[in-house]
DNA sequence: CCTTATGTAGACTGACAGTCGGTATAGACT
DNA sequence: AGTCTATACCGACTGTCAGTCTACATAAGG
């Protein structure tokens, strides 16, 4: 006897874990719903009972993909000073994480276009934006840069970032190219060292 | 009697302006080519016969805007000393360019994902990347900046002002956050300024 | 048990990208 | 002139896909 919860659950997670696979592998645009119906073994109806459209589909996967990857960023990347050495290593990080895999697919390349500017920075901002934001801000306070505005800073370095994963996953030799531009953000950010302490 | 070369070129431009508006005005996905052929008053054929596919097409379009743009740019910023200044007024046209209108929703949030990774940055490379690239690279010759790889750097930046776009074309008060973004890609253009002349 | 709510199932519909056989006209060659 | 060929153009047709609709199954409440 399984309850209607449990069933329910499992149906979303199956129908979700397949999304994943396939989005991540194919593309947005290349993934049929009948093929995530096949996949997770649901058949349309239930598929639509949970997810009304297929960018709703799509939404719940960036979520979900969003969400574990800035996890593993929060967890591996130490909240004390120095902050801006901090915020390196976590853009570093999410560098990695974004450049291999079903990840870049997912939340650099459809992520942004699928969802619209407006739902995409819903969860940009509750996942890799709030880390930049928080450890800029940390910085700030610990008088590392300049204070300024965070929240554009932020958007900004976010946005070198997702343009250095584009570039690295269109390019042949991928290491050195990686290499360049993470060697490129670096310098980026250590510009912002503040004025104060350089006499400026 | 209208040569067939005349018809033919008059043919693609009502194609390309027809597309240009649509795909400007509604997206990408919402446009569809029976739509462009309607406002272009063009057969089906007619249309499929200089553009094989719908991305094609689009592609087209996006080429066409870009060279616009990144003429605009070129036509309106100085090439001369100091060239970081020049980077940092070219960076904010390019910001004006793309945020209002249809440029924004063919150039920011469409172009990319719809072209892919390789094809995008064939023509960013030909039109703003270039821009970017020469004024670094003047930079460092200059003795502006610092001797570094200079593409790298012109993709980060270009990447954080595309995010600025679309960061702004979310928000509700367009003018602030217009600034608030300009003035932090100013900083982080700023913070490149070479060592050397700093004494670090 | 029987009813109702909740979830499942797959055939169906409308819209769209792309195709295909056909037509008309410009220019080349007698 | 006339004829021929290549090319611009046309629009009905096809296959596929997102999303809907109706019929069915199962779990909780009377």
């Amino acid at each position: 006897m399984v309850s209607q919860d449990q069933r329910k659950a499992a149906t979303r997670r199956a129908a979700l874990a397949a999304a994943s696979a396939l989005f991540g592998a194919e593309g947005y645009a290349a993934v049929s719903m009948d093929a995530v119906c096949r996949r997770a073994d649901i058949a349309k109806g239930g598929l639509y009972h949970h997810f009304p459209t297929k960018a709703a589909l799509f939404e719940a996967v960036v979520a979900h993909t969003a969400a574990g990857v800035s996890a593993e960023i929060e967890a591996r990347v130490p909240q004390a000073p120095p902050y801006l050495g901090a915020l390196k290593s976590g853009m570093a990080l999410f560098f990695q994480e974004c450049a291999v895999g079903s990840a870049r697919r997912i939340l650099v390349e459809d992520g942004p276009a699928v969802l619209g500017p407006t739902r995409w920075r819903a969860i940009d901002q509750a996942s890799f934006g709030g880390l930049a934001r928080l450890a800029l801000h940390a910085a700030v306070e610990a008088g590392e840069i300049d204070r300024q505005p965070v929240e554009p800073l932020a958007t900004l370095l976010l946005g070198a970032a997702t343009e250095a994963v584009l570039a690295c996953g269109a390019a042949e030799e991928y290491s050195a190219t990686a290499q360049a531009h993470l060697g490129a953000l670096d310098r980026l950010i250590d510009g912002l060292g503040a004025r104060d302490a350089r006499g400026v």
